[in-house]
DNA sequence: AGATTGACTAACC
DNA sequence: AGGTTAGCCAATC
């Protein structure tokens, strides 16, 4: 059982770079990683599963490297991913006929 | 202390 | 287009 604890020092650098990325724009876990000098996505994804303040810290902007939604509330399909869709919309997130999010909507951190 | 687990990704078939 | 694989790395068994 996972118990209640303090965000890791690596939780917290993650959860602080969200609040950089604009309203109505996304980033993905590689570029988050790339920015943060993570080279495992899988890691960001990792912190971001275990975002216990969601959807407070907007973790809810981060999606995968192809623009497609990505996973949400710990799963990657079904109501969250849902949830997850309607939240980036209400934003202004614009998606494309395949699904995918437009790549204008990307959100590119400076150095 | 070692193995397992992922909201990932690029590179292959 | 879809599947498999190897590499990645923090957190959690």
């Amino acid at each position: 059982m996972e118990l209640e604890r303090p965000p890791t020092e690596f939780e917290r650098k993650v959860f602080d770079a969200l609040h950089l990325i604009p309203r109505g724009m996304v980033t993905t876990y590689g570029m988050l990683g790339h920015y943060l000098s993570c080279s495992s996505a899988q890691a960001i994804g990792q912190a971001l599963r275990r975002n216990r303040f969601a959807p407070d810290t907007p973790c809810h902007r981060v999606v995968k490297s192809d623009l497609s939604i990505g996973g949400f509330a710990g799963q990657n399909g079904g109501d969250p991913i849902e949830r997850k869709r309607r939240l980036l919309e209400a934003e202004g997130i614009t998606f494309l006929e395949n699904g995918s999010i437009d790549p204008a909507c990307c959100f590119h951190f400076d150095e």
